[in-house]
DNA sequence: GGAATATATTCGGATATCCGCATGTGCGAA
DNA sequence: TTCGCACATGCGGATATCCGAATATATTCC
């Protein structure tokens, strides 16, 4: 809301197979961290990690340090636009993104191990 | 809505100021010659006509032949999911646009089609 | 401190993209 | 047919993008 991404710049940044997927699961997961967007698409780390480093100089993703792990989230203040597109895009090409779905669910996200550690034993 | 358009495609085909441009003006005005495209954006004949052919080669436009003018439009079987984004980003970015809107509502002529799409925006 | 895990970055090369300029093509009018 | 306008395309060349492999940095655990 507060940033100005041009439209083109917004584009480009989804203009790359590793990148739209990695925005859509971000948008349909709310927060990831790294090893589980690498399982998720089942692409090497350092391809992974360069295209998060863009998409998050770009201005669309944040990044959390929490220990070893980073968490890579959309950015708080995404223009409401940007987010309309991704959920639009995301809605209607659930069957093209289902493989990477399919893999993140089959390995357990990081997110939900902290949570069950969180609720079980620490 | 028949169309396969993978959301890498579409998008890498947004992924340019000039195509994002041209997308988006034909979006508002549902059907543009090139002269008017050329004279909108203030670019090189060359340059509109090559993004043209490239957004026509992936299937995002369609055009027509009348006499010695080319008309270009959104291709009639383009995803819903598509213009939706087109129909998004294009609100939200009049201010972005409205040079180009300008340029062609002064150009009158062929571009008689209403340019009231613009709204009150300043 | 040292090993192990998670993530980031550098490097170099293959490929793609974008552009201006010039030229080619299709159409209508004279 | 010839001219003129509208549009398309071929041809380099500059620049950007993307990748794998190797390496660097950060953090935790022992």
């Amino acid at each position: 809301m507060t940033n100005h991404l041009a439209p083109a710049t917004v584009f480009k940044c989804l203009a790359d197979e590793t990148r739209v997927r990695l925005m859509l699961i971000i948008t349909c997961e709310a927060e990831l961290c790294v090893c589980d967007l690498t399982g998720a698409l089942a692409e090497s780390q350092p391809k992974v990690s360069r295209h998060l480093a863009q998409l998050r100089s770009c201005g669309l993703l944040e990044d959390r340090r929490q220990g070893q792990w980073v968490y890579y989230r959309l950015h708080p203040n995404l223009p409401d636009w940007v987010v309309e597109i991704l959920q639009t895009t995301l809605v209607s090409n659930r069957q093209w993104l289902s493989q990477d779905l399919e893999r993140l669910d089959k390995m357990g996200t990081r997110a939900d191990r902290a949570a069950a550690c969180l609720g079980g034993a620490p």
